[in-house]
DNA sequence: CGGCTTTACCGA
DNA sequence: TCGGTAAAGCCG
């Protein structure tokens, strides 16, 4: 529904007042199932029916003038659709609020492939707000995708979405091939242990210089668009399998440091509880989901990040297979045997399949 | 998988 | 000759 549904962003921007009043509505909801009391949540109720009828109608024949007279200052969607995920974009920082996707294990397999595929701005988002290639370009960092290139390998088209600058955020380099991705193959691999994984991702710019007891916010913005360097990455997990009935929703929440981290470094180190991530953040992230139904993830599951050998050894094998030259091959066992890595029986096999074709074809 | 840099090429 | 794009090559 949502993949073929681009249209609908103009639909939903002009709808946002009600699905404001929407969440409220649902918030109240599932406060009826927490602890809290009978009396609070009339309270609220009494307070949401104040707010649903208020609409600009009515505050204009209270008030007797109009005070929006030039239309409602315009912060932008809060919700834009693309084929295989959903942002929230920051104008004034010229990075996502959010970026969700739901990932199902056929998403990962197919013909999509990222040299295809180019960074470019968003055509649905007005360029004046929009960060630029030249932005990035010689700051010092790199062009992280929130929703990855990775999750869409079924669809071109998906994946070339994920490429637009609305998706991506300044990151760190070696975060982004080292850490990042490891957490972003765990997130795929969950596909093989629950039928739908959710996932919200997104930047933070968290406060990191005190003195004494003050607190401050202090982060870099580069090129000409003043582009925000956020100072961390977070993501939310939620995995399920809901053809089992009243099975538990796994739910992870996960900010990680936008810089190198540690290749021995555990996922649970950066684990948080949700709500201290909500309140950071300034959003829920999953208000439809009663805490009541929730499980830690990290507990139902390993949350056990591939290993630093792991990964490398992976890395050699995409080098071989992408390898043109008997040379190229060469050059990149070199590498492996200088770093000590252990290759596999499949890695060995790659190597004396790829060098055979290599010597005799051309 | 995640990226960047270099090279080749082309039209103004 | 410059600036932009595409493809190829490289690295973690």
């Amino acid at each position: 529904m949502l993949r073929s549904a681009r249209f609908l962003n103009g639909f939903l921007s002009g709808t946002v007042c009600s699905a404001v009043a929407f969440y409220f509505y649902n918030r109240a909801d599932f406060k009826e199932t927490s602890s809290d009391g009978q009396t609070k949540i009339q309270t609220k109720e009494t307070y949401l029916s104040e707010v649903v009828t208020l609409d600009l109608e009515t505050a204009k024949q209270l008030k007797g003038t109009d005070i929006l007279k030039y239309g409602t200052p315009d912060r932008g969607s809060d919700a834009r659709l693309y084929y295989n995920h959903v942002l929230c974009y920051d104008q004034a920082k010229k990075i996502p609020v959010w970026v969700a996707e739901l990932i199902t294990k056929s998403d990962l397999t197919g013909p999509a492939n990222r040299q295809h595929s180019k960074f470019k701005m968003d055509p649905t988002l007005d360029e004046f707000f929009s960060s630029h290639n030249k932005d990035f370009l010689g700051s010092g960092w790199s062009r992280g995708h929130m929703a990855p290139a990775g999750n869409n390998k079924f669809s071109q088209q998906a994946m070339d979405e994920t490429f637009y600058l609305t998706n991506i955020v300044p990151q760190d380099i070696s975060n982004n091939a080292g850490f990042w991705n490891k957490l972003e193959i765990y997130v795929r691999d969950l596909t093989n242990r629950f039928s739908e994984v959710r996932v919200i991702s997104g930047p933070l710019t968290l406060p990191t210089v005190k003195e004494g007891s003050k607190q401050f916010v202090n982060y870099e913005v580069i090129g000409n668009n003043s582009v925000t360097v956020p100072t961390h990455l977070f993501k939310v997990v939620t995995a399920e399998n809901p053809q089992q009935p009243d099975s538990p929703i796994a739910v992870g929440a996960f900010i990680v440091p936008n810089q190198p981290i540690q290749g021995s470094a555990q996922l649970t180190q950066y684990q948080v509880k949700l709500e201290d991530l909500e309140k950071t953040a300034g959003v829920y992230f999953l208000p439809r989901l009663p805490p009541s139904k929730r499980v830690d993830l990290c507990s139902v599951d390993s949350c056990q990040l591939i290993s630093q050998e792991a990964l490398e050894l992976y890395f050699i094998g995409r080098k071989l297979e992408n390898a043109k030259t008997v040379e190229r091959v060469d050059s990149v066992w070199k590498d492996l045997e200088r770093r000590h890595l252990i290759p596999d029986d499949y890695l060995i096999d790659l190597y004396k399949k790829k060098r055979e074709s290599l010597s005799t074809e051309p």
